[in-house]
DNA sequence: AGCACGCCGACT
DNA sequence: GTCGGCGTGCTC
């Protein structure tokens, strides 16, 4: 008999640990594998060649070959799911499997893509093509005279490769091997700003850079990325690009190929089947993929020759995951950045506080973008409408309502801005501004209607309500954030022979329902749009004359202290919408608190000023970015037995100095899917004791689990939402 | 997570 | 007598 090796073998299971299986040769580490399991069969991945220690030896099974003839995963990969996993706390084998596409996680052998081009024929020069009159044929037909890749044949038409597959069967298309050439389009002249951008990052490429690129609305940051693209393309690089989880992923997807029309382009959205994610991740992989652009599942893929990373949209929550393996895209970009040795740039006009943090502490450096690209377009005039002194018709105070109906008399267009998300119901006194809060620490009080009660999310106090406001004496105490419900059905009895458009998640559920939403507001055909936080985030819209925000208050006083931080990123993204190169447009804020630094600060469009303030608040009151947090939450069919699951995980704590326990808290949307949900916080200003902490805690709740079966709980760090 | 093994109630 | 409830324990 042969030597047998062992190897470590990562499988799809919830469990940390490996698993060690025999094999007749040595296996190289990142090699998928088939392995009997369980009875049935996994897909497994190597990770490892050593002996596992003390496993029974009649248990050991055993594994045929590699089952792919593509190279194994590479070790830089590996390295980064190996560190996903560990700081995230999830089971290797699940944060590999997560981080593959959907064909690699199952046992069939994979192939490189055919990645040659197309190109006509010499036959196919002798004979007269498609007529001009079938015009994409015709077009295809003469396109490729040069060598085609199969983007750029599908971009002239979705029919190429129908026809490719036809007229190679005729013979008169033949594949060829092509390097494809840097085709660079011509693009708009940059500002003293952008090329100053523009050089300082250059000037880093070829090591660990991290760049905040701080541009307000409309200054152009797109256009320092595509001329950062063009460089790391010109020296035979790759760039990874990461964008937030919305619908204009397609334009900047057009925009970078109408820039590179030669360059390959993987483009990693959801919604993409199976097969294209493969042959795109697979690009990428093997490096034929000159730009990979992706939303945040994309800061998985493995490059070949990364030179540059960009992460869009830096401060957007949507690259934290909010379920399963609940890693930070942005921040496993900076990782990987890190790992590569290469700079990454991080782009936005509202920059999160975590990053501001970052330049303040010089980890990272800062580039300001702070005028508008295109010429005299000037930022908007910001008006607070003080709704404490107005009668409210329906939600909507007078001066708003007039200024709709002039745009719409003026045929402009008008955006009603509607915040729905993140607000708590937190008591305030309509008279005087006193809001309930939490006598233990600096979080305010949230009201419960199931046990009408005053609860702190953050450490978990709660107190019966007082009658009347404890400063000015007023009876009249309310929840904030109330009566947004009917302001459609309002602004069309308000304004009427107004053509009103509604854009929420009902009215954009289906995949073609943007492109009929953009024809209708493009093709002038809306007056006002309705919308939420989805119409916050840069959709080309044409300019907006006048931007109405409402129920924005619910943001200022939340019991998640992040907030006000979202709410500032939310308006001034709305408000940057507004106004065109002639004519500067409007935007007003109804609001109990005009006073309010947000506010002052959204007027005077003074982001930084924000930031500093925010930042100054978040260390006082001990909170991320001056703190490091780790959630455990829990949800159970009661309240009670998610927090006595978490009472009895706080028990096994032995926290050292530095670290501390608050809570077990209700989650702020405590009902979700008819289970109550709560959440216990560990923190520390130190990451390092944080997880230190947690490598000797969180292996003693496993055995929880039994005595708390109805209990489903999960690990996030660095959580988000609370 | 799945999936099997295991020990107590109402069915042809 | 058996079908099946889901408690509990393991997966190389």
């Amino acid at each position: 008999m042969s030597n047998k090796v062992s190897v470590q073998v990562a499988v799809n299971v919830p469990l940390s640990m490996t698993f060690t299986y025999l094999a007749d040769k040595p296996l190289p580490i990142g090699c998928r594998v088939r392995v009997p399991f369980r009875g049935g069969e996994q897909t497994g991945v190597v990770v490892d060649d050593q002996q596992s220690a003390d496993v029974p030896a009649h248990k050991l099974k055993h594994v045929e070959s590699c089952l792919d003839e593509i190279p194994p995963l590479p070790a830089d990969f590996l390295e980064l799911i190996r560190f996903t996993a560990q700081y995230y706390r999830h089971p290797i084998g699940q944060a590999l499997f997560a981080a593959l596409p959907g064909p690699l996680r199952r046992p069939q052998p994979a192939r490189w893509p055919d990645e040659r081009g197309w190109q006509l024929t010499l036959a196919a020069h002798d004979t007269e093509g498609p007529p001009p009159r079938q015009k994409a044929r015709h077009a295809l037909w003469h396109a490729l005279a040069e060598p085609l890749a199969y983007q750029q044949a599908k971009a002239i038409t979705p029919q190429a490769p129908a026809l490719l597959k036809q007229w190679l069967a005729e013979g008169l298309v033949e594949r060829v091997d092509a390097e494809p050439p840097l085709v660079v389009a011509e693009g708009p002249t940059l500002n003293d700003e952008q090329a100053a951008a523009v050089e300082a990052v250059a000037g880093s490429f070829g090591s660990f850079a991290p760049w905040l690129l701080n541009g307000i609305t409309g200054s152009g940051k797109t256009e320092v990325y595509l001329r950062l693209i063009e460089r790391v393309l010109a020296a035979g690089q790759q760039v990874l690009v990461l964008v937030p989880e919305i619908n204009l992923t397609p334009q900047l997807v057009e925009r970078f190929a109408r820039r590179f029309p030669a360059t390959p382009l993987a483009a990693l959205h959801s919604g993409l089947a199976d097969g294209e994610r493969l042959a795109g991740w697979l690009a990428a992989w093997r490096g034929s993929a000159g730009i990979v652009i992706g939303t945040r599942l994309a800061a998985f893929t493995p490059l070949a020759r990364v030179g540059l990373i960009i992460v869009d949209e830096e401060h957007d929550g949507s690259f934290k995951q909010q379920d399963e393996l609940r890693y930070h895209a942005r921040d496993l970009a900076v990782w990987r950045a890190r790992q590569a040795g290469v700079p990454i740039v991080l782009g936005s006009a509202t920059p999160s506080l975590e990053s501001v943090a970052n330049v303040e502490a010089g980890r990272y450096r800062e580039l300001s973008l702070t005028r508008r690209a295109h010429g005299a377009a000037a930022l908007p005039t910001v008006r607070l409408i003080d709704i404490r002194r107005q009668k409210l018709l329906d939600g909507l105070a007078e001066p708003a309502i007039a200024a709709l109906r002039k745009r719409v008399e003026r045929k402009e267009l008008s955006l009603v801005y509607v915040n729905r998300r993140g607000y708590a119901p937190v008591i305030a006194c309509t008279e005087c501004g006193w809001l309930s809060g939490c006598p233990h620490c600096s979080s305010r009080l949230v009201w419960h209607v199931t046990d009408r009660r005053l609860h702190c999310h953050h450490c978990g106090y709660h107190e019966a309500p007082p009658r009347a406001c404890p400063d000015c004496g007023n009876s009249d105490l309310k929840p904030m954030g109330q009566g947004t419900q009917r302001i459609e059905e309002a602004l069309i009895a308000l304004l009427p022979g107004a053509r009103v458009l509604r854009i929420d998640r009902d009215t954009v559920g289906r995949k073609d329902a943007w492109e009929a939403i953009y024809r209708k507001v493009h093709g002038g055909e809306v007056d006002v749009l309705i919308g939420t936080q989805m119409l916050a985030k840069g959709h080309d819209f044409p300019a907006l004359s006048l931007v109405l925000v409402l129920n924005a208050d619910g943001g200022l006083y939340s019991a998640d202290f992040r907030a006000s931080e979202r709410l500032f990123a939310q308006l001034s993204q709305v408000a940057g919408r507004a106004g065109r190169a002639d004519t500067p447009g409007e935007v007003l804020v109804q609001t109990q608190w005009p006073e309010h630094p947000l506010y002052q600060a959204l007027v005077a469009h003074d982001v930084a000023g924000f930031a500093a303030q925010q930042l100054a608040e978040r260390r006082e009151a001990g909170f991320p970015p001056a703190a490091f947090q780790v959630a455990v939450r829990a949800d159970a069919r009661t309240l009670e037995e998610a927090s006595a699951f978490l009472d009895a995980a706080a028990a096994l704590a032995e926290p050292p100095e530095g670290v501390t326990l608050a809570g077990p808290a209700p989650a702020l949307m405590m009902r979700l899917a008819n289970r109550e949900r709560a959440h216990l916080l560990v923190e520390s200003p130190q990451r390092v004791r944080l997880h230190t902490f947690l490598d000797d805690w969180l292996p003693r709740l496993a055995g929880l689990q039994q005595a708390h079966r109805q209990v489903r709980w999960s690990i996030d760090v660095d959580p988000q939402d609370f």
